[in-house]
DNA sequence: CATAATATTATGTGCATACATAATAAGAGT
DNA sequence: ACTCTTATTATGTATGCACATAATATTATG
Protein backbone atom coordinates (compact mmCIF):
# COMPACT_ATOMS: atom_id res chain seq x y z
CA UNK A 1 0.00 0.00 0.00
CA UNK A 2 1.44 3.29 -1.24
CA UNK A 3 -0.60 4.96 1.68
CA UNK A 4 -1.43 3.32 4.89
CA UNK A 5 -3.72 1.08 5.95
CA UNK A 6 -6.61 -1.21 4.00
CA UNK A 7 -7.73 0.02 0.51
CA UNK A 8 -10.88 -1.50 0.64
CA UNK A 9 -13.78 0.14 -1.36
CA UNK A 10 -15.21 1.12 2.02
CA UNK A 11 -12.43 2.32 3.08
CA UNK A 12 -11.45 5.01 0.72
CA UNK A 13 -15.13 6.22 0.63
CA UNK A 14 -14.41 6.89 4.31
CA UNK A 15 -10.95 8.70 4.07
CA UNK A 16 -12.64 10.83 1.34
CA UNK A 17 -15.58 12.02 2.84
CA UNK A 18 -13.18 12.87 5.87
CA UNK A 19 -11.63 15.14 3.43
CA UNK A 20 -14.56 16.48 2.34
CA UNK A 21 -16.28 16.95 6.01
CA UNK A 22 -12.89 18.78 7.48
CA UNK A 23 -13.20 21.06 4.69
CA UNK A 24 -9.95 19.65 3.18
CA UNK A 25 -11.99 19.49 -0.06
CA UNK A 26 -14.96 22.18 0.21
CA UNK A 27 -18.02 21.97 -1.36
CA UNK A 28 -17.83 22.71 -4.89
CA UNK A 29 -14.14 22.33 -4.55
CA UNK A 30 -12.77 20.09 -7.73
CA UNK A 31 -11.28 16.91 -6.35
CA UNK A 32 -8.11 14.79 -8.04
CA UNK A 33 -9.46 12.56 -10.76
CA UNK A 34 -9.51 8.34 -9.87
CA UNK A 35 -6.37 7.70 -11.51
CA UNK A 36 -4.53 10.45 -9.21
CA UNK A 37 -6.51 8.88 -5.92
CA UNK A 38 -5.79 5.52 -7.05
CA UNK A 39 -2.26 6.49 -6.46
CA UNK A 40 -2.73 8.34 -2.99
CA UNK A 41 -4.26 5.35 -1.68
CA UNK A 42 -2.34 2.66 -3.44
CA UNK A 43 -4.94 0.97 -5.21
CA UNK A 44 -6.86 0.47 -8.28
CA UNK A 45 -8.79 3.08 -10.27
CA UNK A 46 -11.87 0.43 -9.87
CA UNK A 47 -11.69 0.35 -6.03
CA UNK A 48 -11.90 4.33 -6.13
CA UNK A 49 -14.91 4.59 -8.81
CA UNK A 50 -17.05 2.63 -6.50
CA UNK A 51 -16.09 4.37 -3.75
CA UNK A 52 -16.95 7.81 -5.47
CA UNK A 53 -20.20 6.34 -6.72
CA UNK A 54 -21.31 5.64 -3.33
CA UNK A 55 -20.69 9.27 -2.36
CA UNK A 56 -22.61 10.52 -5.61
CA UNK A 57 -25.36 8.06 -4.81
CA UNK A 58 -26.35 10.06 -0.92
CA UNK A 59 -25.59 13.22 -2.38
CA UNK A 60 -22.00 13.95 -0.72
CA UNK A 61 -20.31 14.84 -4.37
CA UNK A 62 -21.34 15.19 -7.96
CA UNK A 63 -19.53 13.80 -11.30
CA UNK A 64 -19.90 14.08 -14.63
CA UNK A 65 -17.53 12.77 -17.32
CA UNK A 66 -14.39 14.83 -18.15
CA UNK A 67 -15.20 17.53 -15.88
CA UNK A 68 -14.93 15.44 -12.94
CA UNK A 69 -15.87 14.95 -9.56
CA UNK A 70 -16.68 18.15 -7.34
CA UNK A 71 -17.98 18.47 -3.97
CA UNK A 72 -21.59 18.98 -3.76
CA UNK A 73 -22.94 22.18 -2.99
CA UNK A 74 -25.64 20.85 -1.01
CA UNK A 75 -28.54 22.43 -2.24
CA UNK A 76 -30.34 19.58 -1.06
CA UNK A 77 -30.68 17.07 1.33
CA UNK A 78 -31.97 13.76 0.95
CA UNK A 79 -34.46 12.01 3.38
CA UNK A 80 -35.13 8.32 3.52
CA UNK A 81 -37.93 6.24 5.43
CA UNK A 82 -38.55 2.11 5.71
CA UNK A 83 -42.23 2.23 5.56
CA UNK A 84 -43.07 -1.15 7.04
CA UNK A 85 -46.53 -2.96 7.22
CA UNK A 86 -49.21 -1.85 9.79
CA UNK A 87 -48.89 -5.00 12.02
CA UNK A 88 -45.04 -5.21 12.17
CA UNK A 89 -44.90 -1.15 12.64
CA UNK A 90 -47.19 -2.27 15.84
CA UNK A 91 -46.21 -5.04 16.81
CA UNK A 92 -42.57 -3.33 16.85
CA UNK A 93 -43.75 -1.15 19.45
CA UNK A 94 -44.70 -4.09 21.47
CA UNK A 95 -48.39 -3.46 21.03
CA UNK A 96 -50.70 -6.11 20.24
CA UNK A 97 -52.33 -5.91 16.64
CA UNK A 98 -55.92 -6.18 15.48
CA UNK A 99 -57.62 -4.57 12.69
CA UNK A 100 -60.94 -4.03 11.91
CA UNK A 101 -62.84 -4.03 8.54
CA UNK A 102 -65.56 -0.94 8.22
CA UNK A 103 -66.10 -1.63 4.60
CA UNK A 104 -64.84 -4.22 1.97
CA UNK A 105 -67.38 -3.21 -1.47
CA UNK A 106 -66.71 -3.38 -5.11
CA UNK A 107 -68.34 0.01 -6.67
CA UNK A 108 -67.66 3.39 -8.83
CA UNK A 109 -65.65 5.41 -6.42
CA UNK A 110 -66.00 9.42 -6.60
CA UNK A 111 -64.12 11.12 -9.63
CA UNK A 112 -60.85 12.06 -8.02
CA UNK A 113 -60.28 8.46 -6.95
CA UNK A 114 -61.42 7.39 -10.31
CA UNK A 115 -58.59 10.34 -11.79
CA UNK A 116 -56.06 9.06 -9.86
CA UNK A 117 -56.53 5.59 -10.17
CA UNK A 118 -56.34 6.50 -14.17
CA UNK A 119 -59.95 4.68 -14.90
CA UNK A 120 -63.02 5.50 -16.05
CA UNK A 121 -65.44 7.34 -14.36
CA UNK A 122 -68.30 4.26 -15.10
CA UNK A 123 -65.52 1.74 -13.66
CA UNK A 124 -66.11 0.12 -10.47
CA UNK A 125 -63.21 -0.49 -7.92
CA UNK A 126 -62.80 -2.38 -4.22
CA UNK A 127 -63.31 -0.06 -1.68
CA UNK A 128 -62.03 -0.47 1.44
CA UNK A 129 -62.02 1.37 4.59
CA UNK A 130 -60.55 -0.52 8.22
CA UNK A 131 -59.11 0.88 11.42
CA UNK A 132 -55.58 -0.54 13.04
CA UNK A 133 -55.62 -1.18 16.37
CA UNK A 134 -52.46 -0.84 18.58
CA UNK A 135 -53.61 -2.08 22.05
CA UNK A 136 -56.46 -1.94 21.27
CA UNK A 137 -56.58 1.79 20.54
CA UNK A 138 -56.87 3.27 17.58
CA UNK A 139 -53.34 3.74 15.53
CA UNK A 140 -54.53 3.99 11.73
CA UNK A 141 -57.73 4.70 9.86
CA UNK A 142 -57.26 3.05 6.23
CA UNK A 143 -59.43 4.49 2.98
CA UNK A 144 -58.31 2.38 0.38
CA UNK A 145 -59.23 1.85 -3.11
CA UNK A 146 -58.02 -0.76 -5.70
CA UNK A 147 -58.22 -1.36 -9.09
CA UNK A 148 -59.77 -4.95 -9.38
CA UNK A 149 -59.00 -4.59 -13.19
CA UNK A 150 -54.71 -4.68 -12.48
CA UNK A 151 -55.64 -7.25 -9.21
CA UNK A 152 -58.70 -9.61 -9.99
CA UNK A 153 -57.39 -11.98 -7.57
CA UNK A 154 -58.08 -9.46 -4.46
CA UNK A 155 -61.76 -10.72 -4.82
CA UNK A 156 -61.05 -14.36 -4.03
CA UNK A 157 -58.84 -12.49 -0.65
CA UNK A 158 -60.54 -13.13 2.59
CA UNK A 159 -59.78 -9.43 3.63
CA UNK A 160 -61.09 -9.92 6.99
CA UNK A 161 -58.85 -12.28 7.79
CA UNK A 162 -55.65 -10.80 6.00
CA UNK A 163 -55.73 -6.82 5.86
CA UNK A 164 -55.74 -5.53 2.25
CA UNK A 165 -52.25 -3.79 3.23
CA UNK A 166 -50.44 -7.26 3.79
CA UNK A 167 -52.07 -8.94 1.29
CA UNK A 168 -50.57 -6.91 -1.13
CA UNK A 169 -47.35 -6.08 0.15
CA UNK A 170 -46.70 -9.67 -0.13
CA UNK A 171 -48.37 -10.30 -3.24
CA UNK A 172 -48.43 -7.32 -5.87
CA UNK A 173 -45.11 -6.45 -6.88
CA UNK A 174 -44.95 -2.75 -8.30
CA UNK A 175 -42.89 -0.62 -10.48
CA UNK A 176 -43.32 3.49 -9.54
CA UNK A 177 -45.17 4.87 -6.77
CA UNK A 178 -45.77 8.10 -5.11
CA UNK A 179 -46.06 9.14 -1.29
CA UNK A 180 -47.47 12.31 0.00
CA UNK A 181 -47.43 13.42 3.75
CA UNK A 182 -49.94 16.37 5.01
CA UNK A 183 -51.94 16.74 8.39
CA UNK A 184 -55.21 17.55 8.36
CA UNK A 185 -57.96 18.51 10.97
CA UNK A 186 -60.40 15.71 12.19
CA UNK A 187 -63.61 16.22 10.75
CA UNK A 188 -66.67 14.85 13.08
CA UNK A 189 -66.93 11.33 11.09
CA UNK A 190 -63.27 10.23 11.62
CA UNK A 191 -63.33 11.61 15.37
CA UNK A 192 -66.23 9.41 15.82
CA UNK A 193 -64.51 6.77 14.18
CA UNK A 194 -60.92 6.99 16.46
CA UNK A 195 -62.66 8.51 19.30
CA UNK A 196 -61.08 11.77 19.24
CA UNK A 197 -62.55 15.57 19.34
CA UNK A 198 -63.30 17.16 16.27
CA UNK A 199 -60.05 19.90 14.82
CA UNK A 200 -57.25 17.65 16.19
CA UNK A 201 -53.99 17.91 14.11
CA UNK A 202 -53.32 14.26 12.18
CA UNK A 203 -50.82 13.08 9.68
CA UNK A 204 -51.88 11.49 6.63
CA UNK A 205 -50.14 9.90 3.95
CA UNK A 206 -51.68 9.02 0.91
CA UNK A 207 -49.78 6.57 -1.29
CA UNK A 208 -50.62 5.42 -5.17
CA UNK A 209 -48.40 2.56 -6.77
CA UNK A 210 -48.38 1.44 -10.24
CA UNK A 211 -48.01 -1.90 -12.39
CA UNK A 212 -45.83 -0.96 -15.21
CA UNK A 213 -48.90 1.49 -17.16
CA UNK A 214 -51.69 0.06 -14.56
CA UNK A 215 -52.32 1.36 -11.61
CA UNK A 216 -52.63 -0.81 -8.61
CA UNK A 217 -54.32 0.85 -5.65
CA UNK A 218 -54.75 3.91 -3.63
CA UNK A 219 -54.62 4.19 -0.40
CA UNK A 220 -55.11 7.73 2.55
CA UNK A 221 -53.60 6.44 6.16
CA UNK A 222 -54.87 8.95 9.12
CA UNK A 223 -52.74 8.66 12.15
CA UNK A 224 -53.38 8.51 15.45
CA UNK A 225 -52.97 12.48 16.99
CA UNK A 226 -48.97 12.88 18.08
CA UNK A 227 -47.37 10.15 15.53
CA UNK A 228 -43.81 10.70 14.51
CA UNK A 229 -42.79 9.50 11.35
CA UNK A 230 -39.00 9.61 11.50
CA UNK A 231 -36.62 9.62 9.03
CA UNK A 232 -32.53 9.13 7.89
CA UNK A 233 -30.81 11.78 6.06
CA UNK B 1 -24.11 -13.26 -26.22
CA UNK B 2 -25.94 -16.47 -25.21
CA UNK B 3 -29.18 -14.76 -24.63
CA UNK B 4 -30.75 -11.98 -26.66
CA UNK B 5 -29.62 -8.13 -26.78
CA UNK B 6 -26.91 -6.12 -24.68
CA UNK B 7 -25.72 -7.33 -21.45
CA UNK B 8 -25.11 -4.44 -19.48
CA UNK B 9 -25.70 -4.36 -16.21
CA UNK B 10 -28.89 -2.05 -16.15
CA UNK B 11 -29.96 -4.54 -19.08
CA UNK B 12 -29.85 -7.70 -16.84
CA UNK B 13 -30.99 -5.51 -13.71
CA UNK B 14 -33.89 -4.76 -15.89
CA UNK B 15 -34.39 -8.50 -16.66
CA UNK B 16 -34.29 -9.55 -13.47
CA UNK B 17 -36.51 -7.06 -12.10
CA UNK B 18 -39.15 -8.51 -14.91
CA UNK B 19 -38.78 -11.76 -13.70
CA UNK B 20 -39.54 -10.72 -10.04
CA UNK B 21 -42.52 -8.60 -11.65
CA UNK B 22 -44.21 -10.74 -13.32
CA UNK B 23 -43.96 -13.66 -10.70
CA UNK B 24 -42.06 -15.71 -12.62
CA UNK B 25 -40.11 -15.47 -9.22
CA UNK B 26 -42.57 -14.83 -6.56
CA UNK B 27 -41.77 -13.41 -3.28
CA UNK B 28 -39.85 -15.42 -1.14
CA UNK B 29 -38.38 -17.65 -4.00
CA UNK B 30 -34.45 -18.50 -4.23
CA UNK B 31 -33.23 -17.03 -7.77
CA UNK B 32 -30.62 -18.36 -9.65
CA UNK B 33 -27.04 -17.93 -8.43
CA UNK B 34 -24.96 -15.42 -9.90
CA UNK B 35 -22.98 -17.89 -11.87
CA UNK B 36 -25.97 -19.63 -13.30
CA UNK B 37 -27.22 -16.28 -14.37
CA UNK B 38 -24.36 -15.03 -15.93
CA UNK B 39 -24.47 -18.43 -17.98
CA UNK B 40 -28.00 -17.56 -18.90
CA UNK B 41 -27.59 -14.15 -19.64
CA UNK B 42 -24.12 -14.75 -21.63
CA UNK B 43 -22.10 -12.06 -19.18
CA UNK B 44 -19.81 -12.32 -16.54
CA UNK B 45 -20.88 -12.92 -13.14
CA UNK B 46 -19.35 -9.51 -12.28
CA UNK B 47 -22.15 -7.60 -13.98
CA UNK B 48 -24.98 -9.87 -12.81
CA UNK B 49 -23.43 -9.09 -9.20
CA UNK B 50 -23.57 -5.43 -10.02
CA UNK B 51 -27.51 -5.95 -11.04
CA UNK B 52 -28.28 -7.63 -8.16
CA UNK B 53 -26.75 -5.39 -5.78
CA UNK B 54 -28.43 -2.37 -6.86
CA UNK B 55 -31.92 -4.46 -6.20
CA UNK B 56 -30.74 -5.30 -3.21
CA UNK B 57 -29.99 -1.20 -2.31
CA UNK B 58 -33.39 -0.63 -3.29
CA UNK B 59 -35.17 -3.77 -1.28
CA UNK B 60 -36.79 -5.49 -3.60
CA UNK B 61 -34.44 -9.13 -3.07
CA UNK B 62 -32.44 -10.12 -0.40
CA UNK B 63 -28.88 -11.70 -0.57
CA UNK B 64 -27.11 -13.58 1.87
CA UNK B 65 -23.37 -15.16 1.37
CA UNK B 66 -23.97 -18.89 0.85
CA UNK B 67 -27.51 -18.25 1.07
CA UNK B 68 -28.05 -16.82 -1.96
CA UNK B 69 -30.16 -14.53 -3.08
CA UNK B 70 -34.19 -14.26 -2.56
CA UNK B 71 -37.12 -11.93 -3.58
CA UNK B 72 -37.79 -9.69 -1.02
CA UNK B 73 -40.93 -11.03 1.34
CA UNK B 74 -41.83 -8.57 3.55
CA UNK B 75 -40.83 -5.70 1.49
CA UNK B 76 -41.15 -2.87 3.54
CA UNK B 77 -41.13 0.00 1.20
CA UNK B 78 -38.61 2.80 1.10
CA UNK B 79 -39.56 6.34 0.12
CA UNK B 80 -37.59 9.05 -0.60
CA UNK B 81 -37.11 12.71 -0.61
CA UNK B 82 -35.21 15.70 -1.69
CA UNK B 83 -35.14 18.41 0.77
CA UNK B 84 -34.34 21.69 -0.75
CA UNK B 85 -33.49 25.01 1.21
CA UNK B 86 -36.69 27.03 1.87
CA UNK B 87 -35.21 29.47 -0.73
CA UNK B 88 -34.84 27.49 -3.67
CA UNK B 89 -38.67 25.58 -2.93
CA UNK B 90 -40.35 28.76 -2.74
CA UNK B 91 -38.45 29.83 -6.20
CA UNK B 92 -39.55 26.42 -7.71
CA UNK B 93 -43.32 27.57 -6.94
CA UNK B 94 -42.65 30.72 -9.02
CA UNK B 95 -42.98 32.56 -5.76
CA UNK B 96 -40.78 35.68 -4.46
CA UNK B 97 -38.78 34.60 -1.95
CA UNK B 98 -38.11 36.69 1.52
CA UNK B 99 -37.53 36.06 5.09
CA UNK B 100 -38.17 37.61 8.23
CA UNK B 101 -35.46 37.40 11.05
CA UNK B 102 -37.38 37.62 14.34
CA UNK B 103 -34.96 36.60 17.09
CA UNK B 104 -31.36 36.12 16.63
CA UNK B 105 -29.68 36.26 20.22
CA UNK B 106 -27.04 33.51 22.00
CA UNK B 107 -28.88 32.41 25.40
CA UNK B 108 -29.89 29.06 27.71
CA UNK B 109 -31.96 26.81 25.80
CA UNK B 110 -34.92 24.66 26.95
CA UNK B 111 -33.76 21.86 29.15
CA UNK B 112 -35.22 19.61 25.96
CA UNK B 113 -33.06 21.34 23.28
CA UNK B 114 -30.07 21.29 25.76
CA UNK B 115 -30.57 17.56 25.86
CA UNK B 116 -31.13 17.08 21.77
CA UNK B 117 -28.02 19.13 21.38
CA UNK B 118 -26.36 17.35 23.63
CA UNK B 119 -24.52 19.90 25.67
CA UNK B 120 -25.03 21.25 29.02
CA UNK B 121 -27.99 23.19 30.45
CA UNK B 122 -25.91 25.97 31.71
CA UNK B 123 -24.00 26.19 27.95
CA UNK B 124 -25.56 28.38 25.66
CA UNK B 125 -26.54 28.42 22.34
CA UNK B 126 -28.01 30.40 19.45
CA UNK B 127 -31.77 30.86 18.69
CA UNK B 128 -32.92 31.42 15.87
CA UNK B 129 -36.59 32.15 15.08
CA UNK B 130 -37.83 33.78 11.51
CA UNK B 131 -40.79 33.46 8.92
CA UNK B 132 -40.00 32.39 5.26
CA UNK B 133 -42.65 33.97 3.05
CA UNK B 134 -43.91 33.18 -0.27
CA UNK B 135 -45.32 35.74 -2.30
CA UNK B 136 -45.31 37.97 0.81
CA UNK B 137 -47.44 35.20 2.43
CA UNK B 138 -46.03 33.16 4.92
CA UNK B 139 -44.92 30.04 4.21
CA UNK B 140 -42.64 28.38 6.80
CA UNK B 141 -41.99 29.20 10.69
CA UNK B 142 -38.70 28.32 11.35
CA UNK B 143 -37.42 27.99 14.94
CA UNK B 144 -33.48 26.96 15.12
CA UNK B 145 -30.95 26.17 18.00
CA UNK B 146 -27.60 26.00 16.88
CA UNK B 147 -24.70 24.84 18.80
CA UNK B 148 -21.87 27.54 18.65
CA UNK B 149 -19.60 25.24 20.35
CA UNK B 150 -19.67 22.87 17.03
CA UNK B 151 -19.99 26.29 15.00
CA UNK B 152 -18.26 29.35 16.27
CA UNK B 153 -18.17 31.04 12.89
CA UNK B 154 -21.50 31.40 13.12
CA UNK B 155 -21.47 34.12 15.26
CA UNK B 156 -19.73 36.07 12.34
CA UNK B 157 -22.38 36.14 9.98
CA UNK B 158 -24.95 38.23 9.13
CA UNK B 159 -28.08 36.09 9.68
CA UNK B 160 -30.52 38.74 8.13
CA UNK B 161 -28.69 38.77 5.15
CA UNK B 162 -28.59 35.36 4.14
CA UNK B 163 -31.13 33.28 5.82
CA UNK B 164 -29.29 30.45 8.78
CA UNK B 165 -31.27 27.75 6.57
CA UNK B 166 -28.93 28.40 3.40
CA UNK B 167 -25.62 29.52 5.41
CA UNK B 168 -25.85 26.46 7.18
CA UNK B 169 -26.21 24.29 4.15
CA UNK B 170 -23.50 25.63 1.95
CA UNK B 171 -20.87 25.95 4.65
CA UNK B 172 -21.54 22.84 7.48
CA UNK B 173 -21.36 19.64 6.43
CA UNK B 174 -23.03 17.00 8.74
CA UNK B 175 -22.03 13.40 8.96
CA UNK B 176 -25.55 12.36 10.39
CA UNK B 177 -28.83 13.36 10.97
CA UNK B 178 -32.40 12.68 11.98
CA UNK B 179 -35.80 13.94 10.55
CA UNK B 180 -39.24 14.25 11.97
CA UNK B 181 -42.34 15.19 10.71
CA UNK B 182 -45.54 15.12 12.52
CA UNK B 183 -48.56 16.87 12.88
CA UNK B 184 -50.12 19.58 15.06
CA UNK B 185 -52.45 22.32 15.69
CA UNK B 186 -51.59 25.89 15.74
CA UNK B 187 -51.54 27.63 19.07
CA UNK B 188 -52.44 31.29 19.47
CA UNK B 189 -49.08 32.63 19.12
CA UNK B 190 -48.10 30.73 16.06
CA UNK B 191 -51.67 31.26 14.46
CA UNK B 192 -50.98 35.00 15.13
CA UNK B 193 -47.67 34.69 14.09
CA UNK B 194 -48.58 33.13 10.49
CA UNK B 195 -51.94 35.10 10.15
CA UNK B 196 -53.95 31.66 10.98
CA UNK B 197 -56.91 31.06 13.28
CA UNK B 198 -56.38 28.60 16.73
CA UNK B 199 -56.37 25.20 16.56
CA UNK B 200 -54.99 24.61 12.51
CA UNK B 201 -53.80 21.80 11.14
CA UNK B 202 -50.12 22.11 10.23
CA UNK B 203 -47.18 19.75 9.13
CA UNK B 204 -44.03 20.35 11.79
CA UNK B 205 -40.68 18.88 10.73
CA UNK B 206 -37.69 18.66 12.84
CA UNK B 207 -34.10 18.01 11.69
CA UNK B 208 -31.14 17.67 14.24
CA UNK B 209 -27.59 17.07 12.58
CA UNK B 210 -24.03 15.87 13.71
CA UNK B 211 -20.57 16.24 12.80
CA UNK B 212 -19.26 13.39 14.50
CA UNK B 213 -20.09 13.19 17.87
CA UNK B 214 -21.13 17.09 17.97
CA UNK B 215 -24.41 18.60 17.24
CA UNK B 216 -24.61 21.25 14.79
CA UNK B 217 -27.96 22.30 15.09
CA UNK B 218 -31.61 21.62 15.22
CA UNK B 219 -34.40 22.94 13.48
CA UNK B 220 -38.48 22.50 13.41
CA UNK B 221 -40.03 24.04 10.69
CA UNK B 222 -44.33 24.56 10.71
CA UNK B 223 -45.46 24.73 7.26
CA UNK B 224 -48.23 26.49 6.57
CA UNK B 225 -51.83 24.48 6.81
CA UNK B 226 -52.63 22.57 3.30
CA UNK B 227 -48.87 21.87 2.96
CA UNK B 228 -48.38 18.47 1.25
CA UNK B 229 -44.64 16.51 0.98
CA UNK B 230 -44.24 14.83 -1.80
CA UNK B 231 -41.84 11.09 -1.74
CA UNK B 232 -40.93 8.93 -3.90
CA UNK B 233 -40.88 5.23 -4.00
C1' DC C 1 -15.50 36.29 -34.95
C1' DA C 2 -18.82 32.89 -34.69
C1' DT C 3 -19.69 28.19 -35.59
C1' DA C 4 -18.85 23.55 -36.80
C1' DA C 5 -15.68 19.60 -36.81
C1' DT C 6 -12.30 17.13 -34.15
C1' DA C 7 -9.32 15.80 -30.33
C1' DT C 8 -8.88 15.08 -25.59
C1' DT C 9 -10.05 13.48 -21.12
C1' DA C 10 -12.41 11.85 -16.78
C1' DT C 11 -15.78 8.99 -15.69
C1' DG C 12 -18.53 4.68 -16.81
C1' DT C 13 -18.62 -0.04 -17.66
C1' DG C 14 -17.47 -5.00 -18.96
C1' DC C 15 -14.56 -8.84 -18.22
C1' DA C 16 -11.42 -12.52 -16.31
C1' DT C 17 -9.25 -13.76 -12.39
C1' DA C 18 -8.13 -14.36 -7.70
C1' DC C 19 -9.03 -14.37 -3.17
C1' DA C 20 -11.98 -12.97 1.14
C1' DT C 21 -15.88 -13.77 3.99
C1' DA C 22 -20.11 -15.24 5.98
C1' DA C 23 -23.37 -18.58 6.22
C1' DT C 24 -24.53 -23.07 5.87
C1' DA C 25 -23.89 -28.06 5.50
C1' DA C 26 -21.39 -32.08 6.62
C1' DG C 27 -18.72 -34.70 9.54
C1' DA C 28 -16.16 -36.05 13.85
C1' DG C 29 -16.14 -36.87 18.39
C1' DT C 30 -18.38 -37.24 22.78
C1' DA D 1 -28.85 -36.62 20.22
C1' DC D 2 -25.56 -33.06 21.04
C1' DT D 3 -21.62 -30.01 20.43
C1' DC D 4 -17.48 -28.80 18.11
C1' DT D 5 -14.77 -28.79 14.06
C1' DT D 6 -14.17 -28.70 9.27
C1' DA D 7 -15.60 -28.43 4.47
C1' DT D 8 -18.40 -26.19 1.08
C1' DT D 9 -20.49 -22.52 -1.33
C1' DA D 10 -22.65 -18.06 -2.89
C1' DT D 11 -21.82 -13.61 -2.41
C1' DG D 12 -18.36 -9.73 -1.76
C1' DT D 13 -14.50 -7.36 -3.35
C1' DA D 14 -9.79 -6.02 -5.38
C1' DT D 15 -7.24 -5.72 -9.62
C1' DG D 16 -5.59 -4.84 -14.46
C1' DC D 17 -7.04 -4.08 -18.70
C1' DA D 18 -9.81 -2.54 -22.58
C1' DC D 19 -13.06 0.10 -24.53
C1' DA D 20 -17.45 3.21 -24.31
C1' DT D 21 -19.35 7.66 -23.53
C1' DA D 22 -20.26 12.30 -22.34
C1' DA D 23 -18.24 16.73 -21.68
C1' DT D 24 -15.10 19.81 -22.53
C1' DA D 25 -11.19 21.91 -25.00
C1' DT D 26 -9.08 22.72 -29.26
C1' DT D 27 -8.72 23.47 -33.92
C1' DA D 28 -10.52 24.19 -38.47
C1' DT D 29 -13.57 26.59 -41.44
C1' DG D 30 -16.84 29.90 -43.27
Amino acid sequence: MANGRAHTWQDIHERIKRNIINLTWPPGELIPGEVELAQEYGCARTTVNRALRELAATGVVDRKRKAGTRVAKQKTRQVRAEIPVIRTQVEAQGAAYRFQLLENKIKQPSKAIAKTLNIKASEVALHIRSIHYADELPFIYEDRWINVKTIPKIKQVDLAQTSANEWLVQHVPFTSGEFVIQAQNTNKKLAMALGLSVDEAILTSTRTTWLESKSVTTVTLKYSPGYQMHFEI
